[in-house]
DNA sequence: TTTACTTAATTTTATCCTGAAATTAAAACG
DNA sequence: CGTTTTAATTTCAGGATAAAATTAAGTAAA
């Protein structure tokens, strides 16, 4: 699964290394000169020189305006060349399907949201999901033949040895053969993953942080997962299921089974779905909640945790409950993998200031704090928007990493 | 902490890069033709005679008799140089410090074991340490000069940037400077590393397995820790503090302080230690166990264990409550990290068929298991001798990265 | 205005690397 | 003794990078 595998290295290779190198200094510091990346890069300002003319000729890099410097000879700097080329996020959620067009720059030219209709079969939401590419490719804005890449973060486990969502809980699919259908019905190149690990690859790609080497991105929604970045890089594990936070055992005793089957996951305690599950429970012998006004039947996250903002003592305990199971796992994330920070995503990430008081001193109480250790925990950087962002990122890293072929037209 | 920074390709680093790449396909494979190199590494036949001759003459490889083959030339198999340099590996342990000089092939040349008398001042135990490091070396056996650098397994949370031992609870060490002592005492070039971690890179460097990937090796002894090994390389985390695998918060209720002060912790309820300490508070109010018979000042793990094997209910039902939580994280981190192995080591993981009758079931029970996961759960491949030869195994991959400066002689 | 200076980018040149093909080497076999 | 087969080397062409020299395009001072 994406195994670091020991390869030969061509002079061929060494280029697409170098090539890819100038690109990604581009991409990380914007507009800047030759000279410049030569600096960051190390390479000579020969070699990037013609790396860039050859970078340029792909229509990935324009030169912009010469810029005056100090003194001597001004720059001409380049930059990500915003109509070469165009790419397609794709946020498949139970609720809404979410897609934009955007260019190299990742600058918007069209949006569209539809809702999922999650409760038709899958087919019908895989059609919905193709016209909305087509629809988003199909615009008098770009010309479509430039579309090099379609990023889709689908909630679910996937085999992206096989391109099957195995296991959707939040779609209640199992086998589907994502890949097949979007090849044999979008005529670009498809990318697509777990809605976590796109989360993370979002925000290792576009987050305004400083650049994380090691972060884990912890979506908490409906339900929770994980997407682990190592070196930069998106880490699957042996058969690409890595990450699955969300099933931790957290106690000993036997109490809740969860969706999975086994009992006493984190998702069983923490998630959007447990805060609401647990609450009912304990609503049908507490009634002097604030949240037995709500019917049961709709009862959500949300509403516990408006209500314990509110003060109502049995919201709050339960949602406390939740952040402390929470709390101690990410604990334990931080212990094993020391990363340099956790970003928390995903809708209950969402509750504003209580998310964050209750969970926080969790953390900090049960992670092994050692002088030479020093870790950030951090909101998502595009709240609301991490899966689709996680998607477009799919498909720049594939642009920056020059493994996707790019037409002449 | 050993960042994967991109960094750009010259001629020279491609060149080291194949030759790394030949390196270790004849390690893994043992002698082999040029040929059979070029078809493993995927390069020409002319490059990897190039490449062959070059480390021929750095005397990493050596050409052995020519061997017929069915029809045609006879091919001229290279392996590793037994008599081209050496190195040292040494477990310093809080009971032994235990060394070994070898050859290239791994092959021990000498080996000493002295007690570690812990008890006495730091600079006592690392002066004894550098005395086993001279004492390996000054050997008519071969000429010290030809030694290209020592690894050391240390029990402790060592500080890979500055060298530092920041914290060693087995030792209780406080900001040992490990690397300035050896640097000064010892005139050859030296790594160390947390002793999990030793144990992790041992296992996929000389592991008899089908050359893991992704591992994790579980270190339970008299502390419990991990080594973490992503892409065939060891894991460090932002701080170099990934692997703290015995602070994973175990349980919410306060019940038990560990030695690094927070509460819950794993190391808490299922090290050895641990598992002497809760037997020895159930000895207060149990007087039937065999294990009265046993002073209280003497009471360790093992004779836990002992007594569990032989039926003891109070000794089964510690043992069976330690590995049960035991078995729930490391479940936790097949969840998480997905790798191919895990594998166990350390004193506890040496007690034979109840150890894994006992973890091996509470694992099964707590993975999420899905039908796209596969892993082993092993033990160490050299059982008693993980320290060292991840000791060892620093220095090779050094050498099979050609970090280290051959010295011509 | 003109000359010196400074910084940016390109061109030239030398060196180095790899791969493909041709060649040489060393056996087995009829 | 030549043919066949496999192994290893040599030759050679095609690229790649770095260092140095050169050109480009400004500013600032004389």
């Amino acid at each position: 699964m994406n195994r670091n595998t020991a390869e030969k290295l061509s002079n061929a290779a060494q280029t697409k290394h170098n090539k890819s190198l100038v690109l990604r200094s581009v991409w990380k510091h914007n507009a800047m000169s030759r000279l410049e990346i030569s600096r960051i890069s190390g390479l000579s300002t020969a070699t990037v020189s013609r790396l860039v003319d050859s970078l340029i000729q792909d229509e990935l890099l324009v030169e912009s305006q010469p810029k005056a410097t100090p003194k001597g000879r001004p720059m001409k700097p380049v930059r990500f060349n915003g109509k070469g080329h165009y790419l397609i996020g794709i946020d498949l959620g139970t609720t809404y399907i979410r897609g934009v067009l955007t260019n190299l720059a990742i600058e918007p030219i069209k949006e569209i949201e539809v809702v999922t209709e999650s409760g038709k079969d899958p087919e019908y939401v895989l059609k919905k999901v193709a016209q909305v590419i087509m629809n988003l490719a199909n615009t008098n804005l770009i010309d479509p033949k430039k579309i090099i890449g379609v990023g889709i973060a689908v909630a679910g486990i996937i085999n992206l040895n096989t391109g099957i969502v195995e296991y959707s809980p939040a779609f209640n699919w199992r086998n589907i053969e994502l890949r097949e259908f979007m090849n044999s019905h979008v005529p670009y190149p498809v990318y697509f993953d777990n809605v976590s690990r796109a989360m993370a690859l979002g925000e290792i790609t576009f987050g305004n942080g400083p650049g994380f080497d090691d972060l884990i991105c912890v979506n908490v929604g409906y339900g929770i997962g994980a997407g682990i970045v190592i070196g930069k890089k998106l880490f699957y594990g042996t058969d690409g299921m890595a990450g699955e936070f969300g099933h931790m055992p957290v106690r000993g005793d036997e109490q809740v089974f969860c969706t999975c089957g086994k009992k006493n996951c984190l998702t069983a305690y923490a998630s959007g779905d447990a805060i609401a599950q647990r609450a009912k429970i304990r609503l049908l012998t507490h009634t002097t909640s604030i949240l037995n006004e709500i019917p049961a039947g709709e009862l959500n996250a949300k509403h516990v945790v408006e209500a314990a903002r509110q003060g109502d003592p049995l919201a709050k305990e339960v949602f406390t409950e939740a952040m402390g199971y929470l709390g101690r796992a990410i604990a334990g994330l931080l212990n094993i993998f020391n990363p340099q920070a956790i970003i928390l995503a995903g809708g209950v990430s969402l509750s504003g200031n209580i998310f964050w008081d209750t969970l926080k001193p969790v953390i900090e109480e049960n992670v092994f704090d050692h002088r030479s250790t020093k870790y950030s925990i951090l909101p998502s950087s595009h709240p609301n928007q991490s899966a689709i962002y996680g998607a477009l990122a799919m498909v720049l890293q594939e642009i920056l990493n020059l493994s996707l072929t790019i037409r002449k037209h």
